[in-house]
DNA sequence: ATTGACTTTGAACGTTTGTTCTGTTATTAT
DNA sequence: ATAATAACAGAACAAACGTTCAAAGTCAAT
């Protein structure tokens, strides 16, 4: 006589609740010791014994003679919304988290670096970075960022090196102590250096402190291009 | 160049599909002897030296000593290609791009540096930083990474600034061309450097092109604390 | 030609694990 | 009270399974 859906144990039920928590915690089943640890049984058999009674009633299912094969088929006290419910906001957090910088280009000593124009569209970015949001200032407009990877080492002085990574956003001006990135007429050349307004002239001061500023006695013969946000240096495994 | 799931051969990706498909169909994950079976090789020795590879770089997850313990951690090139499982994918890829790494303390020129000693579990960290994973080396070993900041001026001879964050794994020996955190014991000094074996003398050479090196004639006064993987300076906005 | 990094095999070892068996203790019906 | 049935213990076993190691093969760079 095939029994229904008849008693169901205490027991039964801490085992079901047990074999979902495990399930949930560690992606695969526990085992028939580990089943017998948590409900406080002592020998194997009982367990089989229980797990069989689970198996008639059609709670699990199981293959033979293959560990941790218990599937559950019906859950038991279902408390799954919690579980979804936290995975789906780490989720959402994670992919607000992550910010996608195109990258414009190269920085190279002796070139204007390409910026963004607010007309010009889009330069087709010939890559993109992946940067965590947390790493910027939070009030930052990350849409307008862009990166550009160092060529060369004529930014040694702004203790940036070949390879680098600077992420930037275009500004054409700039506040005192500001990393900015200018282009010098005088001296075809783009540099990246801490911007200072002093009484009557510009002072370009290099981040690495042995060296000098340059002073710029007519801001016309100064374009800047844009504000240095971050910079990313990837050390070559080799 | 932040570039997605390289370095996957053929296998690796049979070996996931194969996993996802098992797990599908069976509740649980296949031993490594079915792995073996279903990709056509006879040795378990070298299944595991595949999944070992998959579980650096994070595509699965396994528990010592359990049978049937593999956990894919994220799904790939679903052949099922579905809207929603497409998104989800992405979803996940995006969580998983997202690393989470422990800020020890700091890096200051006259003390050793925090690391992460095998047997003292953890420091607590004091905080943490968020680093996208495209910006490492993609079979970089990422559980074991942690960041320092730096403190003082004193490595400016290695392009690294007061402030900045460096990224680093543990090491205590270290190949050519590699950058490394050294504790030197005649000069009570910790350095970032670029390691050079030569014939009977080792070059630490800054990363800094105008500075000159340093030879250290007996390794027995230098100490490796670690590789250097990323460097991280973020630019006070002021 | 040699090195070195990566791939592959085969076998062996020690656990983990499901299964089974014998036996004991409670519970319940008669 | 007694017999029958259900609940439990403990041990023992063989298969399944993860791990490790020594050794050999492959392939590209030097």
């Amino acid at each position: 006589m095939a029994r229904k859906s008849a008693g169901i144990s205490d027991r039964h039920r801490k085992i079901m609740e047990f074999l979902m928590k495990f399930q949930d915690e560690n992606g695969y089943s526990p085992s028939i010791r580990e089943i017998g640890e948590h409900i406080g049984v002592a020998s194997t058999s009982l367990v089989d014994y229980y797990l069989r009674q689970l198996e008639e009633r059609e709670y699990i299912e199981r293959d033979q003679h293959i560990s941790r094969s218990i599937r559950v088929l019906r859950p038991i006290n279902a408390s799954i919304g919690e579980t979804v419910k936290r995975t789906f906001n780490r989720m959402t957090e994670a992919v607000n988290e992550l910010l996608d910088i195109p990258v414009l280009g190269r920085v190279v000593a002796g070139e204007p670096i390409p910026v963004p124009g607010s007309d010009v569209r889009y330069f087709d970015p010939e890559s993109s970075v992946a940067v965590a949001r947390s790493l910027l200032n939070p009030r930052e407009n990350v849409s307008e960022l862009f990166a550009l990877e160092v060529q060369g080492e004529s930014m040694i002085d702004a203790m940036i090196n070949d390879g680098d990574l600077v992420i930037m956003k275009p500004a054409k001006e700039a506040s005192n102590g500001e990393m900015v990135a200018v282009w010098m007429d005088d001296k075809d050349e783009t540099t990246l250096k801490y911007f200072y307004k002093e009484n009557n002239r510009i002072r370009l001061q290099p981040a690495n402190p042995t060296m000098k500023p340059i002073f710029v006695d007519d801001p016309r013969h100064l374009r800047i291009m844009g504000k240095v946000v971050l910079v990313i240096r990837q050390v070559k495994g080799r």
